[in-house]
DNA sequence: GCCAACGTTGGC
DNA sequence: GCCAACGTTGGC
């Protein structure tokens, strides 16, 4: 999952009460897609920080609620507002998650480019804007373990 | 700040 | 259904 830390941080999320927020405001409908319907309670989550000098992926989130409608849509003061969403067809989605930990050190583009493993993701893709997008099993681990999270039990 | 890539809109 | 115009994203 990708943010702008300037908008929404890592450490953001830390500062959630326990740790936990709902991500909303996508309004991209493949992206809507996977919060819909593909992502579910307990999926780890890589935190991006985009649009930023160094972009990077800063830490692990999991997924504690599993798609439900972004009522930011239904609300007019809202910045994600959208007057075509209702009760009926909310049209947009969002899902909670948790904070985990920090990577250490945080992996930067040039890291994932360098790594004959990494180097594959969507994420370092020409063109990607998908804010929410799938990590592979390998990505996952590989990432992880750079990180400095391989031998720790996160509950995920 | 620049600009390429992308998704959406809307006229036809 | 086509496609030009537009707004947004996001790396650099």
């Amino acid at each position: 999952m990708k943010s702008e830390p300037g908008c929404f941080s890592f450490d953001d999320l830390k500062n959630r009460p326990g740790g936990v927020e709902h991500w909303d405001g996508v309004r991209n409908y493949q992206a809507r897609n996977f919060l819909r319907n593909e992502i579910k309670v307990g999926d780890g989550v890589l935190f991006y920080h985009s649009n930023i000098a160094e972009p990077c992926i800063v830490g692990v989130a999991v997924v504690v609620r599993e798609g439900y409608p972004d009522h930011t849509a239904l609300d007019p003061q809202s910045d994600h507002f959208d007057p075509r969403a209702s009760d009926e067809n909310p049209i947009w989605f969002m899902v909670d998650v948790r904070y985990v930990a920090p990577l250490s050190p945080p992996l930067t583009r040039t890291d994932l480019s360098h790594h004959p493993v990494l180097k594959e993701m969507d994420v370092l893709k020409k063109g990607n804007r998908l804010s929410v997008q799938p990590v592979r099993e390998q990505e996952w681990r590989e990432v992880l373990r750079l990180g400095g999270l391989e031998f720790k039990n996160l509950g995920i």
